[in-house]
DNA sequence: CTCGTTAATGCAACCGAGTTGCAAATATAG
DNA sequence: CTATATTTGCAACTCGGTTGCATTAACGAG
């Protein structure tokens, strides 16, 4: 179930995502929010723009959950698949703007794939 | 550091692999050898297997850790890589031996990259 | 085979990400 | 302004995985 009421929790949360490119980690914002919004209104904001086409969510390579803003996407059409990027110098996530595209398998239907590549950004690559 | 002594529970772990050639998760494996081995020793015993190359692991779409055997491993050099694909309807995880090939990305240096597809296997997409 | 060393194990307690139940607070329609 | 339904905070909880430490067991030397 998506967002029904404009709240303060909601703006700061997209805020954060406003004045950053990267992809946050759930435990990222609770950290950054700590002093102004609870831990379980976060993971409950963040569920419901994910619903909303506002956001959409992945793991990392330790399995914690990022989330990322979405380009396109509505409450009932999710269409912004894509692979994500985490640098293992710097940790930074960010969203791939490529396409991979996943062969047949015989005998399988394929339903979804999630991409998750590991390096090092610009930055870090020296 | 991988296995130095030939113990029961490495026998036990090591007969649930061959017995089963999909993959296993720990929690299962846990749940399995309940009576036989504490949890605690399976988690290391699997951490040394990977080690020496007997097993890899990776993480299912719920972010728990999964293993399976590895083909042409050794303790020094780890060299099957592979996408895994976990079937939504049953929840079997198994390796999967196909060639997905990643495009370079401008400005980045990858060194990793895992895919996990999702979909219905064989006896569930009927 | 026996013994001593050291690796492996079991247990309990712990950690950290994420969830749940419920009462209190607040957004919004009327 | 008031009523009502949504949202929030808090505390307690779940669950996968880890840690510290005392006990047990593998195995090579003798
Ligand atoms: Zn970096
Ligand atoms: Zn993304
Ligand atoms: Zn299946
Ligand atoms: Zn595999």
């Amino acid at each position: 179930m998506g967002i029904i009421r404009k709240t303060v929790s909601i703006d700061l949360l997209l805020n954060e995502f406003e004045q950053e490119s990267n992809a946050i980690s759930a435990v990222d914002l609770i950290k950054r929010l700590d002093k102004q919004i609870n831990k379980t209104t976060i993971y409950r904001v963040l569920d419901k723009l994910e619903d909303d086409g506002v956001l959409h969510s992945f793991l990392g390579f330790d399995g914690v959950k990022w989330y990322a803003k979405c380009k396109g996407c509505t409450k009932s059409v999710h269409k912004d698949f894509h692979p994500h990027f985490q640098c293992l110098s710097c940790g930074t996530v960010d969203c791939l703007n490529i396409h991979v595209n996943i062969p047949e398998i015989p005998n399988r239907e394929v339903l979804f794939s999630q991409l998750l590549i590991q390096g090092k950004c610009e930055a870090c690559a020296a």
